[in-house]
DNA sequence: CTGAAAGCGCTTACAG
DNA sequence: CTGAAAGCGCTTACAG
């Protein structure tokens, strides 16, 4: 931070250059239409013979507001959050913000650090896909401080906070029942993380449907391993080691799906024919897995886009007082080759 | 933009509130060491009994400086352009500065925006992966702007400015004369780009290490499909339409070879065993691909420290002369399943 | 239709 | 060791 910045011209200087003052000049630089066109172009032709650029900064300070958004991502090694960022990024600058982007890495210390960033850097607003164990408290925290948060994919507590995600009970339902109607009787769950609301949610819907074809659920099947693709290779090893082993998987998301599959091949077998696997989140690389993934699919574009829309309607508001909006998107079953029928007689 | 931000307690409400002027307030914030401890106290009381946020916009106007620093991205559905961005992202955040992004998509126009936009946001730096087809006037005019900037993995014309990426001409000789020792002796590349910098080098490494062993390059084997999975997908099926075909191939980075590995399934047959491939960029996921890919590596981490290092230096430094610093990153090969030797007497 | 003046929240010589 | 004053580059009532 030692060198100087910004030592272009200044409103100033077009105004000499031009001969007029310096509120015409701002005043031509907002388009205003209370300025003569003959003026306007007169500044505009000084603006840019002196290579005028705004200053964006000093604009914030005086009008007490800002242009930029911060958005706060737990962990960009899932693609799927990928996704998400891109989406939203894209989102936010074509209605002329600046995405400001940290990463935490599921780590809470980080994460607070990065919002006391955000919030002396005066983002106008916040999309943050929470750090696993985030105090509850954190949005009507960021509340407080008036800035405008919308949370993704993680709810967290408050029904009051606007918050935009997935109907993962629904959707691993859905995933659930495609399994049980292919044959399979002897479904697994690969990827608990017990004590949150998102794996509640995503275990629970298999539950229900499990149950809701009278199919018992064998804890042995809740396979409670880390969401990476290492935890997707443990899960298949423990399935494998058990005598009287479950056909199929449902996958906390493709990133587990993925070590899943990566397991099954590693010991010569093959998804959709010696165990039936299912992801969640449809990211780009599940259509080109060996074999190709079956998985719920919401598409980052969407949620990235509601999101957006939901910040953008609350900057547009004056008050903060209306009532939060909750918004869970339905996925949809993409039906891939991995989740082929149980093996006949031979399991 | 419309609602009003930084409502709160301001320098000037602590001064008074702890009986000071906003200058003595303003030297504590600094900790500059002129003022009495027991003032210090006072003040700082003072500031966080009103909940006092610092805010910084205003700072950097009044010092014309900036915490800040763009990051622009070309493509952020490589997990390797990922893995980068989260490495800079942290080493600047080391540093105290915030990281802007912005994504282009390889798209020129989306680019100009981005870099309009980042400048008249007052970024201290630029750390930019330049679309493809980027003008070589793009560095020099940016630095023009007075903005130093670092180039990483696409050089792009000039030496004098900025570039830290890979040695790629030597990662890929290396990698072709891995699978010559293994005894391939038609070994193809797929995926290129005619015409650019990366796929030149790539290219020409593998060229001088066929050259180097006396085997011939078959025009039909450097095969020019887009750099992505689909095209990786593409590049196998031309290769098993040839009578006399390659046994290897080099592929232009992880993406194109995960779209092999791929396709080549989809065939029924495996990549190490009916023809070897190699990838380039260490990815997470190459590492649990069926099979698990034989890749080059610089280190994601590695390159993201090294460009975040050389643009703080030059963000240290008053001037902007002194001479580009041009850092290419040597590459190691990652032995993995997918490199084994040619089927014996079957090709 | 345009200008003079005040001010956004800070920092920084300069006095004392 | 602390304060009064000027100023970073803009915008915004308010006059005229």
């Amino acid at each position: 931070m030692q060198r100087k910045i910004n030592t272009g011209a200044t409103i100033q200087d077009i105004a000499v250059k031009a001969g007029v003052s310096k509120s015409t000049v701002s005043l031509v630089l907002q388009q205003s239409p209370k300025i003569k066109a003959q003026t306007t172009a007169r500044v505009m032709a000084a603006a840019s013979a002196l290579g005028y650029v705004y200053n964006q900064g000093a604009a914030n300070l005086r009008q007490r507001r800002s242009n930029t958004i911060g958005m706060i991502i737990n962990d960009l090694t899932n693609p799927f959050i990928v996704e998400l960022l891109v989406s939203v990024e894209h989102a936010l600058a074509k209605a002329g913000y600046t995405t400001f982007m940290s990463h935490t890495a599921e780590d809470l210390d980080m994460q607070a650090r990065v919002l006391q960033s955000m919030r002396q850097n005066n983002v106008a607003g916040l999309i943050m896909s929470p750090a696993l164990d985030t105090p509850k408290e954190i949005p009507a925290t960021i509340r407080s401080w008036g800035i405008p948060l919308v949370l993704l994919m993680r709810p967290l507590g408050g029904s009051g906070i606007d918050t935009v995600g997935v109907d993962n009970r629904a959707g691993f339902k859905v995933a659930t029942e495609h399994l049980v109607e292919r044959g399979h009787k002897r479904v697994a769950f690969a990827g608990m993380r017990p004590g949150y609301t998102v794996a509640h949610d995503r275990s629970s819907g298999y539950r229900a449907a499990m149950a809701g074809h009278g199919l018992p659920v064998d804890d042995s099947w809740m396979i409670d391993v880390p969401i990476t693709l290492a935890g997707g290779r443990e899960a298949v090893r423990r399935i494998f080691a058990m005598k009287h082993r479950p056909t199929a998987v449902v996958c906390y998301n493709d990133l587990v799906a993925f070590g899943v599959l990566h397991e099954l091949d590693k010991m010569g077998k093959r998804a959709g024919k010696h165990l039936a696997v299912i992801g969640c989140d449809n990211v780009a690389a599940s259509e080109h897995t060996n074999p190709p993934l079956t998985t719920l699919s919401a598409g980052a574009d969407l949620i990235g886009s509601l999101a957006s829309e939901v910040l953008l309607s609350r900057l547009r508001e004056s008050s903060m007082d209306t009532p939060g909006v909750q918004h869970f998107e339905p996925m949809r079953l993409i039906v891939r080759e991995s989740s082929g029928p149980p093996r006949q007689r031979r399991v």
